[in-house]
DNA sequence: TTAATAAATGTTATAATATAACAAGCCGTT
DNA sequence: AACGGCTTGTTATATTATAACATTTATTAA
């Protein structure tokens, strides 16, 4: 049978919360989320997120311990992310683009290592933040 | 009069101790070799991490939450970092690459954002492990 | 359909990472 | 000497993340 991945329970209550929000959101803030809906501690929290992670659905914006939705309709793993980070308001856009992501896969530095995975993070000023 | 940049006495420990590291280090490790000589709170290797920060001393990985000297020579401000991070025996070494820092300083996208920072970090195998 | 196995959940406790708040010392300048 | 800026010391606490173990639910394979 075809496995159609389907998300659990609490994935799936993690994953809206994180997709309906504007931004990147805190582990420890999407708990209090939750907490209503009956999810009570951190731990299955995070492994919703993990999981989460590990099937692309979101990411995790390393220099602010948030998670964001992914906006990538076809991202199905997490190996070539790009994110644009407003160091004022703190919006975080995922970067979409081709080119720049053909440039870093293709990327070789000459220490002879084989990436398989990149994670970029660009911080500045939005446009209505400048 | 001229103000050669000199660290702090607990700058200086810490600094050294990443500086010597064959590796990464981890905030609270560096706080267990420095106890030795006198420091005692984690506040206080912070405190002397965020200055070495701020003056390219040293860089953060952020996927790691480690710290490493800077090699590049000249690089006194953090702007523009890039790493190989090996997923099997966790080596990082800084990129300097002059074609993928022109690449990336001129990035732009499509949302009218003007970067003046990015943190770039590359996962595979490195030589000796894959 | 049942037994086996894999995945997800629930729960308590604790580890690891990082900052707040406040007092005091050092050092160069005026 | 007095001021200002930076650095230090110290205690407490906030924030982020995982360990360990028991149980339940879902999937697969006989």
């Amino acid at each position: 049978m075809v496995q159609t991945q389907i998300l659990s329970k609490n994935q799936q209550m993690v994953f809206q919360i994180i997709e309906k929000a504007k931004g990147p959101l805190k582990a420890y803030s999407i708990l209090n989320d939750v907490q209503k809906k009956g999810i009570k501690a951190p731990l299955q929290v995070y492994r919703a997120l993990d999981k989460l992670l590990e099937l692309g659905k979101i990411h995790k914006i390393e220099s602010k311990n948030a998670f964001v939705a992914c906006k990538n309709s076809n991202c199905e793993i997490t190996k070539a992310t790009a994110f644009s980070i407003c160091e004022k308001c703190e919006k975080v856009t995922e970067i979409n683009n081709s080119k720049l992501s053909n440039y870093l896969s293709d990327f070789q530095d000459n220490t002879g290592m084989k990436y398989n995975k990149y994670n970029l993070e660009f911080f500045g000023f939005c446009k209505k933040c400048k």
